[in-house]
Parts: C-alpha cells; structure tokens; sequence
DNA sequence: CTTGGTAAAACTGTCGACACTTGTATCATG
DNA sequence: CATGATACAAGTGTCGACAGTTTTACCAAG
C-alpha cells in the first residue's frame, strides 16, 4: 500500500481474453496440454466459442508468463521447460523475494504474521500435493504484495505461473505426498516468518534466499546435459 | 550462453505491431507524447496507415513495459511517472541487476572488461546526455545479457524503458551535461567492472546494488509527498 | 454565468473475411 | 520402395465492420 505509486490497476482490457488465459494456464499446468502441443487460434477459438481476437491476445498473454512459445513461423505451442529452465525460474526468484523480503520485514505487521501462520498450519494438514503447493505460492504472493512494490509483484506475476508448471511436472513424478519431507518445509516457513517479524531486512533477505535454494536442493541430480524436458529429467533422478 | 535453457526467441509475432511499438516508445520517452495523453486506437491506426489490430497489440505490449497504462474503461494513456515510481524501478534493477552480477562475475571474460571498457571510455566523452545515458543503459543491458539467465533478461527488459522514461525526464530538467558528475559516474562504472572482472559473485553483487543506489542518490529530494509527476518533483528539487 | 440534460462523435471489444504462408497428404516417377 | 513434385487443408497477419459504451459538444433552463 506504499502511497504515491499508481496502483498498477490489473488492466481491466480482455475481457474474453482473460477467460481464455485462466483456461488455457489451467490446462497447460495440470498437463491436460502436454509440453510441445501445437495451440492454433482458430481451433481455440471454436473451443472457446469466440473469435480469433481475444484468443490472440490470451496468447501473446501466455507468452508473456512463459507458458507459450511463439516459434519464428507465428505458430504456437506449449512450451517444454528444462531443468536449466527450472534453475532460471528459482534463480529469478530469489532475487526478487528477497528483495521482496527485505522491504516486506520493514512494513511487517502482526495481520501478516497472523496470515502465515494460518497458511503454514494449513500446509502441515494439506491433503494433497497441489493444495500444499498452492498454500506455498500463495505465501510467497503475500510477501510480494507486502513489499509494497508494485514493480517487483509485477515481475514475480509474470514468471509465477511457470513456477507452478516446474511444481506441477514435479508432482505428476513424486506422486505420493510422502515423498516431499513436509516438515522440513514447514520449519522453513517457519524460520522465515520469524526473519520477516524481525524487522531485519537483511536477515529477511537472506533468510528468503536460502529458504528458495534449499527447496530445490533436490533438483541438483546434475544429469549430463540440463536440457532435458523437467518431466523426464525427474523420473530418471528417482529411478537411481 | 547457458546451454539448456531454450533461448527464448525474440517472437516473431508482431510484424506491423513491432513498429509501432517501437515509433510509440520513442515518441513516449522523448516526451512528444506527454504523460497523461491520450492513446486512441483508430487515431492511431490512421497516423500509422494500418488497422486497429497490430496498434492494439503495440499498446498491450507498452502496457507491459510500463510505459502505458489502461483506464477501466478500456481507454488509454501515457503512464505519468511519480517520484515513488522512480524508487520502485531502482529497487526493482537492485534486485534484478544484483543477481546478474553475480552470475556474471561467474562467466565474465576478456572480451566482456574490453567492452565494458570501451564503453566507459565513450561515456567519458559522450557530447550529450541522452548519448552519455544511452552508453549507461547498454553497459548494463550486457551485464544482465552476460547473467546467462533468460528469465532475469526478460524481467529486466519489461522495466527498461520505464527507466529510460525516467532518465529523459530528469534530463529535460537538467539539460546541461555540467549538471551531471560524470567523473563519480565513471569511476562507479569502473568499481562495477572491476568486481565483474573479480570472478568474486557475492562482491559483484553489492558492488552493483551500492552502483545503482548511488546513482540515484540525488533523488533523496524527499518532497511532502511522492505522488508528483516526476518531471515537476524535479524541477521542485532543484530550484532550492 | 453556471448547471443539467441531450444529441452527436469517438472509442472499445469483438467478429468475420481475405491474402499469403506453412504444413500435409497425394501421387507419379526413378 | 523410396522420393520428390504437387495440390489441398489449415494457420497467421491484417483488415474493415458493427454493437454497445463513453466522452464530448451543444443547448436550454435556472
């Protein structure tokens, strides 16, 4: 809520288009829209019931958060992420959360501390693996927006959903909830609400940083060559 | 050059699109578009003798880059940029721009000190000040080119131009080049590659946050509010 | 001279159409 | 049976049009 910055009103433009884009995202991170699938305006326009307009623009949206790939023909897919890509995305999102953290510890109050207690209770009970992850990025969205910089909630939006597609690959792998170690998770959390409740925006940052490093320690399997599709490269780390 | 990552191809959509955004940002960041001004699409079209199609494209694309903002109603204008806005933008290249630095201290090679050199030279001779910023811009665009992150590249070309937004504004009150330190500039931009060059990732880091803080240093104006156009904010803080 | 209301102008969101390009299936040929 | 040319289907980039909504211009009334 810092004053002074215009609040980035979510563009109120697309209307049919933002429809386009919360389905095409969903199916494009549940898989129902494998990697590499081939997205034609006019086949998704007869989908949706709507013309080509908006589904272009739900495109060029999907590209913008890195779910699509536009090739150099126009035509558009569903883009393959790689663990190399994996390793992009967390290295992306340290900077920004711990920058996010960092001024977030300066305006922290005790609503927000209430508000992740809650989540992080809730993620000790999660049924599922993607209820558990969605409780986990919807902290992280908290802290962004308490960073109070429009900017930097900005940036996460647009590389956020192509974490969620790196968490969904994973899960189809693991499968069983069992084989996340949650109360590692959980503690971390834990460190970090204390780190932000602190007031210390160093310690908040830090604190961030090795908070993302450490939930991907798994994904150092270091296969020969990084440019395998995340998928893949992770059945093959749990064969071994 | 990181391998694995695909190299997230500039899309080869928006053939008509890829010129108006270009003619309208240039018109936008040399300020012969006010802030505040409106942007109607058929005008538009008409100034660029084409449809409504590629110009609707140019401006979803202006939106992203900050430069441009969406009315409820579906209108649009030039962003005005605040002085808080200015914060945000430099937080945000603190964050992004630190990590580039670190990775790229990690792969930083010869070639990369001679143009790094080459260009702080040119800037110590640089006629104008656009010219002396236009030099400043680059140099940083091949730090965060040098990081090997696509994603930390992307992210910091969707706030670029609303930095060299605020750069012009601030030179269309400055005007004279005297205004500017240029030798500070110099020698902070030699301490930069000096730290790139060290190979040493956690000192490239702070060596480039502490650059750009610095570098906005003149901006502790600290008027009532922060919620002044940035121009005027300007012009204030000067005159005393 | 201000104010409120109405008519005209302009703009947005969306649609269907067309030219040109790309991908694909078919078929004749070596 | 492989191969290369060829016709066909499908897709992209762009355009003009229309309905509904917002803004602006204008005029009457206080």
């Amino acid at each position: 809520m810092s004053a002074g910055t215009a609040p980035f009103p979510a563009p109120h433009r697309r209307n049919l288009a933002l429809e386009a884009v919360q389905s095409l995202r969903e199916q494009i991170i549940s898989g129902a829209l494998a990697p590499g699938s081939a997205l034609a305006e006019p086949t998704l326009a007869r989908q949706f019931g709507v013309s080509r307009a908006p589904v272009r623009e739900a495109l060029i949206e999907l590209e913008r958060e890195g779910l699509v790939q536009f090739e150099t023909t126009g035509r558009t897919r569903v883009r393959t992420l790689t663990e190399a890509d994996f390793r992009e995305i967390m290295e992306a999102r340290v900077a920004l959360e711990s920058m996010a953290a960092s001024r977030a510890a300066q305006h922290w109050g005790a609503e927000d501390s209430a508000y992740l207690m809650e989540n992080i209770a809730a993620q000790s009970q999660a049924p599922t693996l993607s209820e558990l992850s969605r409780l986990d990025v919807e902290l992280h969205a908290h802290i962004m927006e308490r960073s109070g910089n429009q900017r930097l909630l900005r940036l996460w939006q647009s590389i956020r959903w192509q974490f969620e597609m790196c968490l969904a690959l994973t899960h189809r792998v693991q499968k069983a909830l069992e084989c996340t170690p949650r109360d590692i998770t959980v503690n971390s959390h834990r460190r970090l609400l204390q780190a932000l409740a602190s007031g210390k925006p160093e310690l908040a940052a830090r604190t961030m940083a090795s908070h993302i490093e450490n939930s991907m320690e798994w994904s150092a399997s270091e296969t020969s060559t990084s440019e395998h599709p995340l998928g893949l490269a992770m059945e093959t780390f749990l064969r071994r």
